[in-house]
DNA sequence: CCGCTCTCGGTACCCGGTTATCGATTCTAC
DNA sequence: GTAGAATCGATAACCGGGTACCGAGAGCGG
């Protein structure tokens, strides 16, 4: 599955979430396809990939769409997951809903800096890191979340994967080396704000060359 | 372009910071391909796109390549923008070094929370969100970046809008409505953790199947 | 100086994602 | 009940991004 698919496959979800909320049961392919900006050709053959089936004249029932297309996410089991890194940026996920809503229970935080350590947030201790390998393997741990600065992340990262982490979803802005099997996922905060960049002098040179005519 | 394109040259981009850093002046497109997943002719066409022009058995300038993909991507100029919201991921916006990375400039803080009003983050002041269009106007900002509740964010991109801005850096989850022409950029967090979530359950699939044979 | 090798630039081809089309089905209206 | 409209499911056609290939130029070794 392309990037680009599984990206759709979550738009739909969330569009459905709302849709939902305004009390609406169905969908038609097509009021899925226009705010995605494609056809209800490719949002028919999106969902008949996931055998979902549809009624002429009516539609997707939204409630099947949002089963099947969160479980192919895997996003309604709970996968326990450590975050490292309880700086503004760590603060901030800590506080967002996201976690449950992606699959994931944010279960243990770690830093390393003493003013940290032994602070609750949100109602989650913060660990010292010292200890983050035994508590990782005791619970089982696979999955971490790295909001660190970008020189301490490869350290952290081995000690997490020798401890047992199988999927890392990382912010600091480095190329980790994970060994093979292991998934990392970095989320580029900067590649959102240059594809703004570039949009904007696109943008600005259409104006310039529409008004020329 | 497409946004797979794009983000092709994004990273090159990265790539070149890094090799340049090691104290390479020429890098081939082979190079630039394994990195990226791809094959040599694929770079050689996203270069050739760009009128880059390299040599044969020595590759590409690096220079060249940094000049020309940072001014497509217009990351060289440094325009203004205002952030609105500075909860604990509005710090962390305001204290990376992102801004300059990706062709902008950092210059207002905006905040509806007495407490934060008047505070200084990285050595810049927390202005009341009441003021907000005011300023915008006299310095004629056109990007703004939110980083505030969904439930507010709507509210606070009208007011900008009206105000002159014209690109929006969205951190809330929510589909913001804006007048045609206006862009929208928005960072779905949820996204990539989503995405993490069906690698895991991918990966997990896939060894299961392969330790069955 | 002469091949030899490496890498670029261009072209042709391929593949898969996207769209268009059409028959089938179901609901509405009268 | 029948006509008509709407929407699905399937298939075919299209298109563009990606790859493979080949000829050309640039450096290297002898
Ligand atoms: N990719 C992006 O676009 C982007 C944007 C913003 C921030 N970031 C990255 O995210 C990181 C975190 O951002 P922030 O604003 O929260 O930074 P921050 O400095 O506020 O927080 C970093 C935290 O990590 C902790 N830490 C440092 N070394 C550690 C270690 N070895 N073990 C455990 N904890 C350790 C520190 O104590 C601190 O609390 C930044 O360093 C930056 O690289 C990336
Ligand atoms: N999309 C995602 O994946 C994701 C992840 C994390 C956070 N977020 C979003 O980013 C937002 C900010 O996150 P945060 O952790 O910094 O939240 P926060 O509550 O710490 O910060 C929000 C800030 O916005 C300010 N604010 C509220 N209304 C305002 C208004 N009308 N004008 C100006 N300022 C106003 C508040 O005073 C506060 O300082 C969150 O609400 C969340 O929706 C999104």
């Amino acid at each position: 599955m392309h990037r680009e698919t599984l990206q759709r496959y979550m738009n739909y979800l969330l569009l459905l979430t709302k849709l939902k909320n305004e009390g609406r049961a169905t969908v038609t392919s097509d009021e899925l396809a226009v705010r995605e900006g494609v056809t209800g050709s490719r949002v028919r053959q999106d969902l008949s990939a996931l055998r979902i089936l549809g009624k002429p004249r009516q539609g997707y029932r939204i409630a099947d769409l949002e089963i099947l297309i969160s479980s192919m996410l895997d996003i309604l089991s709970a996968k326990p997951v450590a975050l490292v890194g309880i700086g503004n940026l760590g603060r901030a996920l800590v506080l967002s809903d996201i976690w449950s809503h992606a699959g994931f229970d944010l279960v243990a935080l770690f830093d390393n800096d003493p003013a940290l350590i032994g602070a609750s947030v949100a109602g989650l201790p913060v660990r010292d890191a010292a200890t983050m390998e035994r508590f990782i393997q005791e619970q089982g741990i696979e999955s971490a979340c790295l909001a660190l600065p970008a020189d301490k992340a490869q350290a952290v990262v081995d000690r997490l994967v020798d401890a047992g982490v199988r999927a890392l979803w990382n912010f600091a802005l480095i190329d980790l080396d994970v060994p093979a099997g292991i998934i990392v996922e970095n989320q580029r905060l900067e590649q959102g704000l240059m594809a703004l960049s570039f949009r904007i002098a696109k943008r600005n040179q259409d104006d310039a060359r529409s008004s020329q005519d």
